[in-house]
DNA sequence: ACAGCCATGTAACTTGTTACATGATTTT
DNA sequence: AAAATCATGTAACAAGTTACATGGCTGT
């Protein structure tokens, strides 16, 4: 939902048309995640269709404009006033991937880790080198950019201490004992069958 | 993709019928991320008409059984092989919200972190006490919990960390300087008109 | 003239997710 | 008999993403 109320929030600054909302959402996000334009136009349908956004005038260079209605307002005030909530609902897949790969037998799960650990190390690497680089350029974007790739680092840190701990738990279970296999229990339904292995 | 991916890497280990899928991948990610059953169905049909997975037998009590192809064994090892890439592609619900926060006019960003650094802290003390709780209780099970909880712990860490950086960066521009115009510059396009705000 | 950016849009598609219908079987 | 669980499926939708078509304007 992301960039969809960041649309709409930056609407609720004053009417825009669609390719302004490009340029606004990219400098105000730090221009890290690039937006497809098409995107845009996509996103401003199906907002009119939820009645948050409406047209608005098309000026002498033939700008399409829109702007909030008053649903949107709300709606960008609940955003801004909710807190983001994690925990339950976010699903990592770093995470799904390598508890996975653990059961699986024939995994080699330590070289997994270290494989990722690579990589992951390259891409902190890349992040510290470019929050490094844009030395105070003054710009007010240059603000907004440092807080998303702060965050981006703080992920990636989290992300490298999280494969060493990973790496410890599994090697105090010496023996593959984590390998599941596919549960033979068929508790109901008829007898304990043995379901056989093709 | 992690869904999709992840029961096909079950399906990798031999034939499943759907509802013993989601139990498996239940298991297998400890139980952190409850899955609709509907969307085992779903999933797997997708994957049958991508050639992943085939349909195989109905056992005596009825169950649909599936089984993978050669293209999907492939398919697992390639996603098995490949380490998860986040830097350019993921884009973070959080930092987005608070960079274009940042560039707002009328929001209070001190207060948005704040309450925002409740919730995140709330949560973290919640994922600590859950990883705590089920005190070693020696399933094969309570490893891939860990580890997921883990990952959970990490990031929440992270989240909070970041949050703090956040702040003291914002502290340190004492003007809202940041509060972004709607960009008057429309540089192509005829003269450089300044849209009129309604 | 031509390349490239500005600008708007459309169509298709992916994964994830939910709500609902249906029935068998098991447990209480 | 009723409630819960097992089990399979369908239909619809949300949000993101991309590829493509189509022009106008601008700088070289």
């Amino acid at each position: 939902m992301s960039v969809r109320q960041g649309l709409l929030a930056i609407l609720n600054q004053g009417p825009c048309y669609g390719y302004q909302l490009r340029t606004e959402f990219d400098r105000r996000t730090g221009s890290t995640w690039p937006l497809n334009v098409g995107q845009i136009y996509n996103t401003l349908d199906r907002l009119e269709r939820d009645g948050l956004v409406s047209k608005a005038d098309i000026d002498e260079q033939g700008h399409v404009y829109w702007k909030i209605t008053d649903a949107g307002s709300v709606a960008v005030d609940n955003w801004l006033g909710d807190p983001v909530r994690r925990s339950g609902g976010t699903r990592d897949e770093l995470a799904i991937k390598l508890a996975l790969a653990a059961t699986l037998p024939g995994v080699d799960v330590m070289a997994l880790i270290e494989s990722q650990r690579q990589v992951s190390r390259t891409q902190f690497d890349e992040l510290l080198r470019t929050s490094h680089e844009g030395a105070t350029p003054d710009e007010p974007q240059a603000l907004t950019r440092s807080l998303v790739i702060d965050s981006m680092i703080c992920a990636a840190e989290a992300e490298l201490r999280w494969l060493d701990r990973a790496e410890q738990r599994l090697a105090q279970h010496p023996e593959r004992s984590m390998a599941f296999e596919l549960s033979d229990e068929r508790p109901k339904r008829g007898r304990p069958a043995r379901a056989t292995a093709h």
